[in-house]
DNA sequence: AGAGTTAGTGATTGGCCAATAACTTAGCCA
DNA sequence: TGGCTAAGTTATTGGCCAATCACTAACTCT
């Protein structure tokens, strides 16, 4: 397997042990183990457990992007709000990517804390990337977007805290579609179906 | 010192602590030396890490609970929300409060998959908690309440997150009470001045 | 005075973990 | 055939950290 393959196996283990442990929390011995790989090999590959780190951040928010933006391909300005609002709620059915964002929003605090800038400055300039190309897509409005970012960051809280998806905490996302009071329809967008359970297993480690 | 007083100061410590370091990034060592006593004596105050950090958890939201309780003391329904949001934001000024939230929120997604249920239990009922009592002071409107925590969730991950004062993404906090179209009043509130700068320091052991 | 209780310390231990160094194996190519 | 490179391993080290144990100093009550 090429180094490259290799790379990008590493990430795909390191998104989802990260999710589950945190920064702190993960050993690179996991991460290896997941991929099926001695854990100094790692140090080949990243030079270290923050760059690995940092890898598999970028690349969760790279796919949140990429998923936003999909969402809303083919989609008019209208309907865009409810699109990425739909598409971040599926999210849930594999929370992963949710947990991540969370573990990297306090690994960032963290590291600041600690006088290291770096991990943030990185985050932060991927962050605003991701706000403004949600901004973009939601036709500019300063205040839709903040909103949508807001019920984001609610469900990002709820995942997290594990309420399971017949709460009544998660009721709010059900009767409507994440912008309560918003824009066009005034009618009911027909009971946008939640996604199967955010129930947390363990299997599937990837090779 | 008697030991309730002891034990009092170990939770603020611990707070402090846990804020900046999280749960696993936290040694008992570090809360020791900040209240000036041993660190095997902590475990004669409580009977292990997890049960001060859960300790120090559950202190927090109470203490958040408490100031919007407080803030919503003898103002009407429709002021309510906007009392509320103001007092959420003043909580940057020294964003402790927050920072801690978000590291258990994660500390709750970890523990569950590692298999313990007893943080998160502890935590989302604490939660709900809260949740009621806001959802009452904003007068039991389902998608009010939601929107409250909503925007009060972007708050505390803009603060991990460490955007600093001035930058754009907090810009729809400085032009609305944190509910953009909400309520009574047409006319903007009175520019809202934002608290002091969110910047991190790292002073002010407390005893 | 002296027995009991309360608040606290010093020393230690066993386990985990990031990172390094040194070695190995397999393909490739001339 | 033999040297080069790329992919990977085993062994190890130095540091940190939660938790336990055994001990002590002060105060209180009778």
């Amino acid at each position: 397997m090429s180094a490259e393959e290799r790379r990008e196996s590493v990430i795909r283990a390191a998104i989802t042990e990260f999710a589950r442990g945190g920064y702190k929390g993960t050993s690179t011995e996991a991460i290896a183990r997941r991929v099926g790989v001695s854990q100094p090999y790692l140090f080949r590959l990243f030079k270290n457990k923050q760059e690995l780190f940092l890898a598999a951040a970028t690349r969760c928010m790279e796919e949140i992007q990429r998923a936003m933006a999909e969402a809303v391909r083919g989609k008019s300005a209208d309907e865009a709000h409810m699109a990425m609002a739909e598409a971040y709620k599926n999210l849930l059915s594999d929370p992963e990517k949710l947990l991540l964002q969370m573990q990297v929003y306090v690994a960032v605090a963290s590291a600041e804390a600690e006088g290291d800038h770096e991990v943030g400055e990185a985050v932060r300039r991927k962050w605003v990337e991701l706000w403004d190309s949600a901004h973009l897509a939601l036709g500019a409005d300063e205040g839709e977007t903040a909103e949508f970012f807001a019920y984001g960051m609610l469900i990002n809280v709820l995942a997290s805290l594990g309420f399971s998806a017949d709460h009544r905490v998660w009721g709010c996302f059900n009767l409507m579609p994440m912008a309560p009071e918003r824009s066009g329809s005034p009618e009911r967008p027909g009971t946008p179906e939640r996604p199967e359970a955010p129930g947390r297993d363990s299997s599937n480690p990837d090779a």
